[in-house]
DNA sequence: CAGTATCCAGATCGATACTG
DNA sequence: CAGTATCGATCTGGATACTG
């Protein structure tokens, strides 16, 4: 196959990868899609500075507290956001946004611009497929 | 705030849209890491002519009937591939990739390879994270 | 061949209540 | 304040059997 398109590229690295740097990228990719990740790390980003729990919990509307902490868990798992702990009364926990997942972003947005100038014809996709009677 | 970051960009974009295409972004985007769309639309697309139901089974190692059958009604209704049927004994059913799926394609795999690229930095967050003891 | 129909297991997520 | 624990509704996806 000739190397000419954008494939090849990813054709190429992907078969370096082991099977865990597989899984791996996969579980990073997909927190760019379940339900909150990018509000909370968008939140974090633009806010750009230490944010405690409950100021999190305002901004991102909707959430729950399972479900923020278990976010908030896996972000910082992954090294995307920073968990510092403070031993005070009441306590207080403050989250940042670190810069891998700021380098990230830029690398997200690209990508959600497409799609978000793009929706007109994915729309217009609908339209036809749903009024085909489906 | 100055208009310095990426951030920016999609914070102007996000701002006109509605909520029905604010979800179909999502929903689009989605697909990216539902388990099975990407690996059809990556075969699809480097087969690159049209393929029967069966082969695309065959080359997408491990897809159920049933799931294979979900994933391409959804990337046909978003017109990320085409379905054609032909009136055939017994019944013969091509599927192939479209221009619109093969451009995000081209906005999908920068993020994808740095994902790629990074993942011995996950890597090591994970195992600093899991070695605290969590 | 290319599905559809049915059943089922596991994961996700919200609501609620409780705790150091 | 910042969680944890528990329950239940919902969704996803696999296995299996059946059909035009």
């Amino acid at each position: 196959m000739p190397t000419t398109t954008a494939l090849s590229q990813a054709q190429e690295l992907c078969d370096t990868l082991t099977d865990d740097a597989d899984e791996l990228i996969r579980e990073i990719i997909t927190r760019l899609t379940d339900k909150w990740s990018l509000w909370v790390m968008h939140v974090l980003a633009t806010t750009d500075r230490p944010m405690r729990f409950s100021r999190v919990m305002e901004q991102v509307e909707g959430i729950s507290q399972k479900s923020l902490t278990k976010t908030l868990r896996q972000l910082e798992r992954d090294g995307l956001v920073t968990r510092k702990m403070f031993a005070e009364v009441p306590p207080r926990v403050e989250y940042a946004i670190t810069p891998i997942a700021l380098e990230m972003f830029e690398h997200v947005e690209p990508l959600w611009l497409w799609v978000a100038k793009s929706v007109t014809l994915f729309q217009s996709a609908r339209e036809a497929f749903d009024g085909r009677g489906k």
